[in-house]
DNA sequence: TTGTAAGCGTTATCAA
DNA sequence: TTGATAACGCTTACAA
C-alpha cells in the first residue's frame, strides 16, 4: 500500500489530543465533549480517514472476512452460488475471499491454509472431486471453527450442510420420463465419491422401481469428467447397436446431457421422439438448445444465501449448529421442456 | 477466529528463547545455530504453527491481497476472467477479494472503500454500467495506487487497460456477414456509455463502409439491458414488416443474439437462409443452440491472466505503467458456425 | 549466536 | 473529560 492513509495518530497529533480520545470520538463513546467530537470528525473527514481493517483485525481477532472454496468459478451453478454469497456478505459488511480448487485436493488444502493464516472468520466449502478424506476439515471443526458445506456433502458426522434434494430431483426427472412412456432409461452418472452423484443415482433407481422397471447396472455409466466430449463418446457406444437400444437418458448435469444430445443427433436419433433426455442444473444454455432441454433446476443463489447466513450465525455465536447439526435441504424444480415430452 | 493458533511467542516461551530468535530461525536467517533452527522448526511443526498474515500485513504494510471489482459473477465471460485472475493470484501467493457491483455505482464505490480499508495491494476493475464519472478511480491513481482496468475502458488518460480488440472483432463479424451475401444488417448494440459498445458499433459501421454498404441509423438499436426478452421484442419490431426486411443481425453479445434467434424462429424466419446471425463473447451455450451461433470469442481467461500479471508488476514496482501508460489489446477470434453461413 | 525494544494502527484498561 | 500504556503477532535495528 501507499496512499499515505491518515491514521488515528495523525488526527491526534494535529489536534493535540491522544489517540484514545480520537478513537473514542470517532465511535461516539460516552464521555467525550461534543466539541472534541466535532473537531475530530471534521478533521477525519477532511483527511479522508479510513479505519485500517487490518489493525482492527489484529486487535479484535476478527477479520470480517470469510473464505469460499469452490471447485470452479466457470460453472453456471457455482457462479450463481457465489453471487448469493456475495450479496449477503456485502449486506453484512463481510468480505469474501475466493479460491477455486479446479477439483484438486492439494489446492484445496493449501487454499485453506492461506485463508486461515489470513484469519478468516469462517469457511464456505464445496469440496473437490478428489477429496475423499475429510480430515483437513474435521480437524478445524473440532476446534470449533465455523464451516458450512454446500452442494457437496462431506462424510463428517457433525457437519453443517446446505444441499438440494438430489434424490428427489432425480426421482422426479426419471418418473417424468417413465410417464412419457420411456422404458429403457440410461443414467449418465457423476463421480462416485460425490454424495450428490450417489443421491441422484438412488433417485433414479427408486423411480425405476416405483415405475415397475427393473434397474439395469449396464445402463448406469459414470461420466466422471463431466465434459461434452466424454458423454458424447459414451452415448455413441450405448446407442451403437440398433437392437434393443435405450430410449431415454437422465444425465447428471446439463453439459453431459448436451454431449449426449449431440451424439444422438449425429446418429440421426430424434429427440424426444426416439430418445427422451433430461439433464440437471438448468444451465443457462439449456433453454436455448434445440430441442430445449428438460432439466432439474437447483436454486444456486438461494444455496449461497442460506449457507452464508448460517455461517454468519455461527460466527456470531447466535447458533451452534455443530451441536445440533443441521442439514438444510432445498427443493429442486423439474423444468419440463421439449427434450422429454412425446405424449 | 478461534483455533487457538500457536504464535511465535508460544514457541519462544516453550523453548526459552526470544521471539526474534524464533522469527529468524523460521526464515533461515544467517546467524542462528543449526541446533536452534532445528528445535524451533520441530516445535513449529508440532504446534502446527501458521504465520498470522494479518500481523504481517500490518507490520509490512502489504497484504498480498488484491481486490477484484466485477459487474456480475454470473456472466460466462466474467467468470472466465475471474478464473484467470485466480490462477495467477494463487501461483503468486496472493489472495483475491471479490466484489460484484451488480452494475451499480454506489456499490462500486462502497466496495472499493471496504477493500481499501482492508489494505489491498491493488485493484482489478471492470466498472459498472452506471459509472460515467471516474473520479473515485483517478483519485486513487493520483496517489499511485495500482489499478488495472479490464474489458471496460475508463475515461482516464493514464489508465492501465486490458481489453480485447472490439473494433476488429465487430469488423470481422460484419465483414463475414457481408461476404455471405447479407446486405441489410442490423446491429443490436450495447449501452452507449460503455467504450466496448462504441468500439463494436464503429467496427460494424466501418465494415459496412468497406463493404460498400451505407450505414443506416435506423438499423442500429440499443439493447441496453442485454436480456433475451429485450432483444426478442426489439427483433420482432424490426422484422415486423415483410417488405424491405433486414437480412442479418450482428448482436453485441450472445444472449442478445439468442433472444433475436428465438424471435426470428417465432415468426418463421429461417437462420441462416433468411437471416444471418452473429453474436459476441462465445458463451458456453452458443455452440449448442440450433443453429449453432457464429460469434466473436473473447479470451476471457487470458484477459484475467494479463491484467493481474500487470498489476503484480506494478505492485512490485517492476514496472510503472502509469508513467508510460499501456493498453494491452488482445485479439478476438471469429467463430463461424451455422447461423451465418449460407453460401 | 542471541536478546531487547520499538513499531505497524487500533482499542481496552486504568489512572488522572 | 482525557491521557498513558499495554496488547494483538510479527519483524528488525541495535546491542550484547
Amino acid at each position: 500500500m501507499k496512499l499515505g492513509q491518515a491514521t488515528i495518530k495523525d488526527i491526534a497529533r494535529e489536534l493535540n489530543v491522544s489517540s484514545s480520545t480520537v478513537s473514542r470520538a470517532l465511535k461516539d463513546y460516552p464521555g467525550i465533549s461534543d466539541e472534541t467530537k466535532r473537531k475530530v470528525k471534521e478533521l477525519a473527514d477532511k483527511l479522508n480517514y479510513r479505519p485500517n481493517a487490518v489493525a482492527l483485525s489484529l486487535r479484535k481477532s476478527k477479520s470480517f472476512t470469510i473464505g469460499v472454496i469452490i471447485p470452479e468459478v466457470v460453472h453456471f451453478f457455482f457462479s450463481t452460488v457465489i453471487s448469493g454469497i456475495e450479496e449477503v456478505a456485502f449486506a453484512n459488511n463481510y468480505n469474501v475471499i475466493l479460491c477455486q480448487t479446479n477439483e484438486r485436493l492439494d489446492r484445496e488444502k493449501s487454499s485453506i491454509d492461506t485463508m486461515l493464516s489470513n484469519q478468516i472468520d469462517g469457511l464456505l466449502v464445496s469440496y473437490s472431486k478428489e477429496t475423499t478424506d475429510f480430515e483437513h476439515f474435521s480437524k478445524l471443526m473440532d476446534l470449533e471453527f465455523p464451516i458450512v458445506f454446500f452442494d457437496r456433502l462431506p462424510e463428517i458426522s457433525n457437519a453443517v450442510n446446505v444441499t438440494v434434494n438430489d434424490f428427489e430431483g432425480a426421482y422426479q426427472a426419471v418418473t417424468h420420463l417413465i410417464s412419457q412412456g420411456y422404458k429403457k432409461i440410461v443414467h449418465l452418472a457423476g463421480p462416485k465419491n460425490l454424495a450428490i452423484s450417489k443421491k441422484r443415482k438412488e433417485g433414479y433407481i427408486q423411480a425405476l422401481l416405483d415405475g415397475g422397471i427393473t434397474p439395469d447396472e449396464s445402463l448406469i455409466v459414470e461420466c466422471a469428467a463431466g465434459t461434452e466430449k466424454e458423454s458424447f463418446d459414451v452415448t455413441i457406444v450405448l446407442f451403437d447397436n440398433p437392437e434393443n437400444r435405450p430410449d431415454a437418458i437422465f444425465a447428471h448435469h446439463d453439459i453431459v446431457a448436451a454431449g449426449a444430445m449431440m451424439a444422438l443427433k449425429s446418429i440421426n436419433l430424434r429427440i424426444p421422439e426416439d430418445v427422451g433426455l433430461v439433464g440437471y442444473s438448468n444451465w443457462q444454455f439449456s433453454s436455448m438448445i434445440d430441442p430445449p432441454l428438460s432439466t432439474v433446476s437447483q436454486p444456486g443463489f438461494k444455496i449461497g444465501e442460506t449457507a452464508i447466513t448460517m455461517l454468519l450465525e455461527m460466527i456470531d455465536k447466535k447458533k451452534d449448529y455443530q451441536k445440533e447439526p443441521v442439514h438444510v435441504v432445498l427443493d429442486t424444480e423439474l423444468l419440463i421442456r421439449k427434450s422429454s415430452v412425446r405424449l
